[in-house]
DNA sequence: CGAGGTGTCTGAATCGATCTAGTAGTAGCC
DNA sequence: GGCTACTACTAGATCGATTCAGACACCTCG
């Protein structure tokens, strides 16, 4: 028997598994399995040792150091682009977050989040999380933080980018969207398209897109479905030179609205805006409106995404409807199988739809 | 010199400080440096580490032994109300989490999110969450996840609620923020006040508040704005048992319309209702507008937050200003400090103003 | 009676780092 | 030469658990 007298609630020293082996007079062995195992262990001892936890103030078993031992935290890293009161202001991302955190709170994975902002701290932050895998969504190619990541050499899952070998991705038919869109104003008549894209680069540009930025790209995503509405409309006999396409630094409704300014201010104006987000097209929405512009009637605006507010704006929005939460739970899905270690289910890029609703129409005469 | 021959990616083994300090003829000490204390070895040794660890694939120490040894993993627990999809579709919360996130990412550290649902599945959780503090937002008092958290012994800040004995509390003054709400619909002449309230136990209870139920609130704060309204209308000479108060089983716009249904279908009808969020209170606004209520002809509304939303409003919500985001830096700030080791300068509780907009005005005789 | 089982509990190795104290080696200085 | 000062690096203890291979007692069955 050593000093522990009696039961008092020692403020001194901190309670491990060892503290209360000893004082218990048993291995550490024993309490840890009372905790992880208890079938182990009598249902007498097993209560005994968990009574004089209790009053010892011991939490339970350090989940640092069990996870040292077992190779498991228990959380799932997150890297989302432009911080947390982006990606919280962005309904897309919610859904997909909500998704995920629904797959994963079954498993008992909590989700720890990170922004990749392109800084190099971000990197670092990156490369100190302990987390038992990484779900990425929407960053650029080149994103430090991203390569941080994959050098962890942990589980990994991707959402729509970027697109990284060996690396499971969750992803919609973008290109086919966007051609679907596309397809859907040369149909009703347009020519005279304008396009309003979401950020090209993550270097805060706004503006005028020229050939070069757009092959250049480093999202994937604005890539893609550029080169297909590029496509659809040059088959439709419109030259890809003719047609303005004006990026957004932020992927907002008032960024939106202000690159819808300025496409409804050129000549020839467009008789169609083509945003390749909603909430960029609810910002030209707004812009037409405080300019006067009637949609349908003088301009035809059509979205992508189907986010929440789509259907309710005035006028609802003709849009590429895409599995929004869904998305977010396939990667979560994804995620739980390799932790199981069973091999990555990549399924096939998701489908989408367009949305037929009231923000397009032909163009006037 | 071992077997590692050459500089060949070897599939086999997991790469750890030890392989590449023996790799390199050096010690784990050294290697360790490399990574931590720069200004502890030669520059030339440095980089030689560095680019032998770059080739065998070694992303730099394993944050979970890292963080064994050293106390520390970067990561402050996050313990959120209803799950994820409920804080983010909360405009108040995800400004929370916004100020929060701000001023935690400059110290490099990461939110680790976690559900308090009430379920105990959520303690256990908690209980193996790897985290350096806890900061814990707008729960039950007798929440089991809270308890969890409590019992690791971390530093813990809590938002608005519960109250724990010995734990800094940023909040702002509750009473304070009715009493003048509920003084602005006296003063205008009101005496058939209706109120709306957020939970006041999380059991999804949606209806009419008896005496007992509000007494015994597990939501501390819902209990001081009822207190606060009760007082102030007595004060009037209005008699509280004659103010019905329905209580809406989630903070969203729906329910919110759902019980200003309820109230607005009672006779006699209310000639102003106070709502105690402003999410409650659009959805008052959205229930009068359907029921051919006008707003503040028929009904005036009240709302509390001054969340995005209230000042965009049809009419303008008039509601108690709270500094949404501040609040989530200033927990984040006093995380900040305690894990520096500083005492908690625990902060007065945030002042809140009455904003006068369009949604009220004396009642119609 | 001995072999085999079962239920409980222990000892010691192990996870992968950090950190303190300390050892060489070099240089400066009187 | 002898002393201090400084740089560059190392050995070994340590963080707090998990886990596997037994040890021991007791029971059962042929």
């Amino acid at each position: 028997m050593e000093s522990s007298r009696e039961g008092c609630l020692a403020v001194s020293e901190r309670v491990t598994l060892l503290t209360l082996a000893r004082d218990l007079g048993v291995s550490r062995a024993t309490v840890s399995n009372a905790y992880n195992r208890p079938d182990q262990l009598s249902t007498a001892l097993r209560s005994r040792i968990l009574a004089r936890a209790e009053q010892l103030g011991f939490a339970g078993p350090d989940p640092m150091a069990r996870g040292l031992r077992s190779g498991r935290t228990g959380a799932v890293g997150v890297l989302i682009d432009q911080g947390l009161s982006y990606a919280f202001s962005d309904p897309t991302a919610v859904l997909y977050l909500d998704g995920l955190a629904t797959e994963l709170q079954g498993d008992g994975l909590g989700l720890l989040l990170h922004a990749g902002t392109g800084s190099r701290t971000d990197a670092e932050l990156v490369r100190a999380a302990a987390v038992d895998a990484w779900v990425i969504r929407s960053l650029p190619e080149d994103e430090p933080a991203v390569e941080a990541a994959v050098a962890q050499q942990r589980p990994m899952v991707v959402l729509d980018q970027p697109d990284l070998p060996g690396v499971p991705l969750v992803g919609i038919d973008d290109a086919g969207g966007a051609a679907a869109a596309t397809r859907h104003l040369v149909d009703l008549g347009h020519r005279a398209v304008s396009v309003l894209t979401m950020p090209l680069r993550p270097d805060g540009y706004q503006g005028l897109v020229d050939a070069a930025r757009e092959r250049y790209a480093t999202y994937p995503v604005m890539r893609n479905r550029l080169c297909a509405v590029e496509q659809t409309l040059s088959a439709a006999g419109v030259d890809w030179v003719d047609v303005p396409v004006v990026e957004c630094a932020v992927n907002d409704l008032d960024t939106g609205a202000l690159g819808a300014y300025e496409l409804l201010h050129r000549t020839p104006a467009p008789t169609a805006i083509l945003a390749l987000s909603d909430q960029l097209a609810l910002g030209a929405l707004r812009a037409a409106q405080e300019m006067g512009v009637t949609v349908p009637g003088t301009c035809s605006v059509v979205g992508f995404d189907d986010a929440p507010g789509a259907s309710t704006a005035v006028p609802p929005l003709t849009t590429v409807a895409q599995p929004l939460r869904e998305r977010g739970q396939a990667a979560g899905a994804i995620v739980r199988a390799l932790l199981a270690g069973e091999p990555a289910s990549t399924p096939a890029r998701l489908p989408v739809s367009l949305v037929l609703r009231d923000s397009t129409a032909p163009p006037q005469r």
